[in-house]
DNA sequence: TATATTTGCGAGTGATTACTCACTATTTTG
DNA sequence: CAAAATAGTGAGTAATCACTCGCAAATATA
């Protein structure tokens, strides 16, 4: 990967994540990389190009996250790693504009990715069950969903603070 | 306000919630509406202005469906409302259009309405209250942050129902 | 070193964008 | 009924859109 390309996919990343991706054109991409507009097109073939590069670097970025939080055995360590996740989600600015153009990018695309949560998911039930929860399904669906919602918040209403209310989950969970 | 300047509107009202206001053009609006394209400006003085008028409108619609809502004095009673709204926001494809836009364009414009539900959620906590749980605010804010978890799945995992998840909420809630 | 390949530029391309404007048709008002 | 106001049209506008292409510079390969 060229010094130019990274710059390309960072500008990208930044500026599809701030303002859209159907909002920003590629010269604006360019502008802010630093290079010709034809380069983009040179490496990414087209607009939808680059948007896929990204996230396909991203979905490697979340398997290696979330590996060591299915691995875990103990039940209650699981749930209270998956409680935890958000720390790793604002440790950088380009960590945090990259999930915020996870969440976003969902309602420009409409297609779900149910698929990249399912092994947590899956782990999430199988800790629930141990513990001797009824639904235990539901229980770890119920609980992504809470922090799908608590993560929106986190990326859309300024000033909003999550830890309160992860606090009280742990309580909840016991972990 | 004429026939045409309504069909505008839910024209613009489609075509927002399925491909996003950026990706929406005003000739693809006045097309879909069967009016000309610059009869759009004549009403609703440019493209922003268009979906302010969706939005004001939105408004009014969203205080009177939670009003009643907000008068149940019965603590149970008025937790059981709230976890039946989704009823309401799907009742017909036009509800459906207008509730997924409300969710999707908060990414795109980036303030997140948290007023419109300031009521509902301090009647949330005054019935947490009422039922004897320690951090009610914290509780009426969790619930709801839930239940836009819920919608986002709702309007962009297709084949998701949450009628069993909503079941695990009354439950835990006893209401 | 000679040649092939890749990287990068920037001036194009036609299509589409949000928006204007001169004009006519219809409705409201005095 | 006359005049004023509003509703509606459709052709036009400059700017911007995603994208192409010919060419030069840099790098890899032989």
């Amino acid at each position: 990967m060229t010094d130019k390309q990274e710059k390309i996919l960072k500008a990208a990343l930044e500026l599809f994540a701030r303002e859209g991706f159907a909002a920003t054109s590629t010269s604006k991409v360019a502008k802010h990389a630093g290079v010709s507009e034809g380069l983009i097109f040179r490496h990414f073939k087209n607009k939808n190009g680059l948007l896929e590069a990204i996230l396909l670097e991203g979905e490697k970025k979340v398997k290696y996250l979330f590996a060591d939080v299915v691995m875990q055995s103990d039940p209650k360590a699981l749930i209270h790693k998956v409680l935890n996740i958000k720390e790793l989600m604002v440790a950088s600015q380009e960590d945090y504009d990259f999930w915020k153009l996870q969440y976003k990018i969902k309602w420009e695309i409409e297609v779900y990715g149910e698929h990249k949560m399912e092994a947590v998911q899956l782990a999430l039930a199988n800790a629930f069950k141990k513990l001797g929860y009824e639904h235990s399904e539901l229980e770890a669906e119920f609980l992504l969903i809470t922090l799908d919602g608590m993560a929106t918040r986190l990326f859309l209403q300024e000033g909003f603070d999550p830890e309160g209310m992860l606090e009280l989950l742990k309580n909840k969970y016991k972990v």
